[in-house]
RNA sequence: GCGGCCGUGGUCCAGCCUGGUCUAUGACACAGCCUUGCCAAGGCUGUAACGCGGGUUCGAAUCCCGCCGGCCGCACCA
């Protein structure tokens, strides 16, 4: 058995259909992971709570792009100009190095960032040779993080896998102003799949070529930087990570409301402070303690191309430390220009407001949906004694609900089954067991996280009730079969307290209170 | 991509140095049966592994090479 916390959470993550390495069979590639049965149940789970927050509660307009996109989108966009790293190939064997770590190993000096041409210079004047093989080096040529491809028969066309979803909504722009009917701020938001070809994928889940992300784009005047609802967020705790302190090397937070964020001008405007507050209130929601959650500001060497302020919200865990899980970017008007120019059409809008043609900036609240989940099934693991459980939000659990007979006879495995088809079809996600004993049977689901647990026992024969076992307090309630399903309901809901929703185990008859089908 | 360590059933591991009774050890897990009046009990039975490819050898889990993958450090992470 394996003796880490972090280790054995995999192995449990692994074991229980969570995340499997992709393409096992074939001795598998690094940054790809599958998600086995339970944890794409909980992916969606986690996606469906992004949805409640930013297209229910946000009103925001969700779209679905094409993952392959035509090389002019990037181009516009500056990713096939920005978006790599200047590599060298050696001339006797052939390795692929990167520029800056070779130059760094011989001369011990940083030239990141330095043009082309004077790479190849200093490579010649310092006399850069391979540290593999001693041979002379190549050409430098740009290596791209975007994974290429072409459109069509023939190689003419050249399309890139996206390496983010939000070209996809910039791209649309012109269609979705015209369906926000001039009303500014509007978000649009895309749930999908983005690709980046990373050249050492390295820490499991958290570093993948493939991954699942949640982007929002608001679009708003530059002028007029409100949240309609920003009182609603204004007094929410945020705790920063200044640049100003990672450059002077201190780990200082800074507390401040999002309110005196705003005011205080540690975050550019109202809309970036409104979306971290939502941003901490998502990460809450996933079961994420607040003492874990912290904004980290961007460096000016460590943003992208296309913003002017980011802040990264970050996650503590044991085995990564802090894991950035989400990206708050202020991409100005960036990317709205870029594709106006290359592509010649008016990408500006008319505010029903303002009466005037807007160049739209854009905050981007932007998402990754596997690194979270990793989050929330480390918080969530939790060890007791001999109990290993997963102390997931009832709302995340990939099961809703185990139904088990107490006993392999009497009819009662027969019943559990009744008992559990009803359940499905009253839409709940319920499973059946029967192997092992009933112990194991509250182990296994304990394991997985699987809230509560209905048990068939001889008294269900008599009188048609049944028991509800609590996962995280392990004590039980006894229910009528008839109102099982919305007592259930309510629990998962959080609708009614365990205790009130139904009759203490033990006792001999079920109280009048409870004695009813619909609860 | 570099340097170091590593890769045996579902999981963790023994065996490797000193090739051969290894038709591969043990534990846990899993499935079935028995048992069982509520928290991983017990009994029996069963499924199941030497990362991939090449080489050395009469013979390779064991020695050598390449690849793939993993962990740690460096770098990268728009």
């Amino acid at each position: 058995m394996p003796s880490g916390k972090s280790e054995k959470l995999m192995d449990l993550a692994k074991r229980r259909g969570f995340i499997w390495p992709s393409f096992e069979i074939y001795g598998g590639v690094g940054g790809f992971y599958d998600f086995g049965p339970l944890g794409s149940l909980l992916k969606n789970k986690i996606i469906q709570k992004w949805r409640e927050h930013y297209v229910l509660e946000e009103g925001f307009f969700e779209i679905d792009s094409p993952s392959v996109m035509p090389e002019e989108v990037l181009k516009a966009s500056g990713h096939v100009d920005h978006f790599i790293d200047a590599m060298v190939e050696c001339q006797k064997c052939g390795t692929a190095l990167r520029v800056a770590d070779v130059a760094r190993e011989a001369t011990g000096r940083d030239i990141e960032g330095m043009p082309k041409g004077e790479i190849e210079q200093f490579i010649e004047r310092h006399k850069v040779r391979c540290p593999d093989c001693g041979g002379v080096l190549g050409k430098i040529f740009d290596f791209n993080a975007m994974f290429r491809t072409t459109i069509g028969p023939g190689s003419r066309k050249v399309g890139y896998l996206r390496p983010e979803t939000a070209q996809g909504i910039f791209v649309d722009f012109n269609r979705l102003q015209r369906y926000a009917r001039g009303r500014l701020p509007f978000g649009v938001v895309q749930i999908g799949r983005g690709y980046r070809n990373e050249i050492s994928p390295r820490q499991g889940i958290i570093r993948l070529r493939e991954f699942t992300m949640a982007e929002a784009e608001v679009f708003f005047d530059p002028e007029d930087p409100h949240h309609p609802k920003f009182k609603d967020a204004a007094n929410e705790v945020l705790r920063l990570w200044l640049a100003g302190d990672q450059e002077k090397g201190k780990e200082r937070l800074t507390e401040v409301t999002a309110e005196q964020a705003v005011k205080k001008k540690l975050v550019c405007n109202e809309l970036m402070a409104y979306y971290l507050a939502l941003t901490k209130r998502f990460l809450l929601d996933l079961g994420i303690p607040e003492g874990a959650i912290r904004f980290r500001e961007q460096t000016k060497g460590q943003r992208a191309h296309y913003s002017a302020e980011t802040w990264d919200a970050e996650v503590s865990t044991e085995r990564f430390g802090w894991v950035e899980v989400a990206g708050l970017a202020y991409r100005t008007d960036y990317d709205l220009s870029g594709h106006a120019k290359f592509s010649g059409k008016d990408l500006t809008m008319f505010s029903a407001d303002k009466k005037r043609k807007v160049l739209c900036h854009v905050v981007e609240p932007s998402y990754g949906i596997d690194r979270p989940l990793y989050c929330v099934l480390e918080h969530a693991y939790a060890e007791e004694k001999k109990r290993t459980y997963m102390r997931l939000k009832k709302s995340l659990a990939p099961i809703d609900v185990g139904v088990f007979p107490l006993l392999n006879r009497d009819g009662m495995p027969e019943k559990a089954r009744e008992v559990c088809e009803k359940l499905k079809r009253e839409g709940l996600m319920a499973v059946h067991d029967n192997s092992g004993s009933i112990g194991r049977r509250y182990a296994r689901a304990d394991e997985v996280g699987t809230p509560y647990c209905v048990t068939v026992d001889h008294k269900t024969l008599e009188d048609d009730t049944v028991t509800i076992r609590d996962r995280d307090t392990m004590t039980q309630i006894r229910v009528l079969v008839g109102g099982l399903h919305g007592v259930l309901r309510s629990l998962l809901r959080d609708e009614i307290k365990f205790g009130e929703a139904g009759a203490q185990v033990g006792a001999k008859r079920l109280p009048e209170e409870f004695r009813r089908d619909t609860p």
